[in-house]
DNA sequence: TCCGTCGATGGCAGCGCTACCATCGGATTG
DNA sequence: CAATCCGATGGTAGCGCTGCCATCGACGGA
């Protein structure tokens, strides 16, 4: 008569004592059935089916001090690379007993601190974090967090426990040395919002450029205060790009220095919108103005012309990092703590100005070059 | 010397003891500090402080039966619209107590089967599901949850519990409608993986052209069985569309019907496809031939001509599922089961047969018809 | 034959928190 | 002034599962 507190459904006592076992015996079976006999296990699997049983993971995480849960911490869920790294992340996680719980930081390091510590409070397995830029506090958290750490999408000598990425400065040099290479000398950079990522792609656009002798600041938008245009405009919300953005930012550029002959975008999005803003314009892309994009999404092969691209391999980072993830939590070592996944420079027709004017621009297979980062 | 199982990390006892109260005391000045002196809970508010104490998510589930788990499943992660969906979704839970644990069903049945079983081990607090179209034993655990369920991204009579969503056939339908009046007559229908909203839009297109007595099987590449373009050609395991699949799906179709004059495409990204075909073959749209898109996403607007679409508003979806969840687990009374959030026809330049070749094709404002839904 | 070992199984005692009920002093009411 | 009520607080007993250790029988080596 006693009230109890239970919502009625069956417990490992129940399946326990309908096949006739100790609790704990049924426990071991739904967790590791090598460790039980045949016999057993035939009649607890009967006894589970028979009762509808469905394990309780509260209960579970609350006696072994350890969840199930991977906490996962991306800045956008808007931007497509992100998606594209969460796919990655579920294709590593697959059928395992992992679950995932992603927080959106929306590229705010006090929101990053509170997801942090409300997904701490479930003990997780695993932390998939995007970036380095963490704060202190975070970090803090990050190195006492009592499970294994993954940090994704970007590099450092330093990384809480294992890093997965690639470099950002690297990429956009070399992409822009490739815009150096087939003869534009007045490159623009088109960036929206700045994270520490974009920073570094800047970074990386300005020495191509210094290196070649040939950097003005004035054909950038993002030169001198790098935050400065996350507050200006009508943006200021934005923390993500999108095509109207690229046309109007492209055309503020133009304004200020009109003999600008490429732009290398920070994101693919930015550059379809500078591809729109030529072909507005009346512009011949590429023989009148070269257009480069950053991470390579599936447009830019599409789009008329193709457009050349940075590609990141995002999808490659988010599965790594599971898979990582599992490895150490199996017990197995893992000495390679910070993993390079490279990028692709891939040239396409709207930055060969050597290109005949064609009515199909896809007919030409475009080139690549493989630069950083080991083979995959 | 007894050996303890914890983690080392302070409990609801140790801030009870340090603060010199009862460890119920601290639960209550947790959970609702309101129900404890303003005295004793400074008292408790310094020990959690000092200690640096976390709750444990996992004990307080299993001693409540009830978690701060939201399960959300939704079919894809690469998609924006469910991108959308779910910043709708994760803005909605602001700063509440409320979690989020996605589950990625691909379109599999199956799959979101295993995911519902996998997430009702968590005893969630609630449920947001995608769609209408769960498989039996899904459907049964939906209605025996034991928590709110939502259902979202469509409609129907016989929801689980609560729905919020949209017709998509109503939809399609009003859009195919525009195309028609506007003067095209062999209008095609372009889709590529065809999930049961593809279906309701199909209908919707279909419908249309036969009010009008101008429906023509041979204009769409899903007509017929329409599970069929999934199983077909080099895109069978691809879930999600891309512009080359619409380049290459709208060649196809002009292969069996040259005299198609406009095309009406499942989603925005195949939009982009056949604008990209048409300026590789030079075709003028909307002159020669007229475009429209389904979503209505942030490049529809920006390209060249700016493209017709249906706009659909997916964060609106998720956020007001979210605060229906909230208010259901508030105990708060709602009666509402069908939410019709409605859709707008946005008509541009890419089916206006009437504009002018002008250099900026923007500089017109685009019209827009609302339609179904109530206002918000 | 005896003892040590090992695999299979079970009992017990928590894991950290909250539901439930009891207690207690002060305010309210007739 | 006694009866009643109510807000604040605390004690107890779980929530459902697993870590730890004990037990037991089979088996092999000395």
């Amino acid at each position: 008569m006693s009230k109890r507190r239970t919502d009625g459904r069956p417990t490992i006592a129940d399946v326990a004592a309908l096949a006739g076992v100790g609790a704990i015996t049924v426990s071991r079976a739904l967790r590791d059935p090598s460790l039980v006999s045949d016999m057993l296990r035939e009649k607890i699997d009967t006894a589970v089916r028979e009762l509808g049983y469905v394990p309780n993971l509260n209960a579970r995480a609350l006696a072994s001090t350890r969840s199930d849960v991977v906490g996962v911490l991306v800045p956008s869920l808007t931007q497509h690379i992100f998606a594209d790294v969460l796919r990655g992340i579920y294709d590593g996680i697959g059928h395992t007993r992992l679950h995932i719980q992603v927080g959106n930081t929306r590229y705010d390091l006090d929101e990053e601190e509170r997801l942090l510590a409300e997904l701490l409070r479930h003990k997780p397995a695993g932390l998939i974090v995007s970036g380095i830029d963490q704060n202190a506090a975070s970090r803090r958290m990050l190195e006492k967090a009592n499970c294994p750490v993954i940090q994704i999408m970007d590099l450092s000598d330093n990384p809480v426990n294992k890093i997965i990425g690639f470099s950002h400065h690297n990429a956009a040099k070399a992409m822009t040395q490739h815009l150096i290479e087939v003869g534009y000398r007045r490159i623009g950079f088109l960036s929206g919002w700045m994270n520490s990522r974009s920073k570094g792609r800047l970074s990386g656009y300005v020495e191509a450029l210094e290196d070649a002798g040939i950097f003005d600041p004035r054909l950038t938008n993002a030169a001198g205060d790098l935050g400065a245009l996350a507050l200006r405009g009508s943006w200021d919300k934005h923390q993500y790009s999108t095509p109207a953005m690229g046309r109007e930012l492209l055309s503020e550029l133009w304004n200020s220095e009109p003999r600008m002959d490429a732009v290398f975008c920070n994101n693919d999005v930015l550059a379809l919108g500078a591809l729109f803003e030529c072909q507005a314009r009346g512009l011949s892309v590429p023989n009148d103005f070269g257009i480069a994009g950053f991470n390579d999404e599936d447009f830019m092969e599409a789009a008329s012309p193709a457009m050349s691209s940075v590609r990141t391999h995002r999808w490659t980072v988010g599965h790594d990092a599971v898979i990582a993830l599992r490895r150490q939590l199996d017990g197995e070592p893992d000495d390679e703590r910070i993993v390079d996944v490279g990028f692709d420079i891939v040239k396409r027709a709207s930055t060969d100005r050597r290109a005949q004017p064609v009515r199909d621009d896809d007919a030409a297979a475009p080139q690549q070059t493989r630069t950083a980062g080991d083979d995959r």
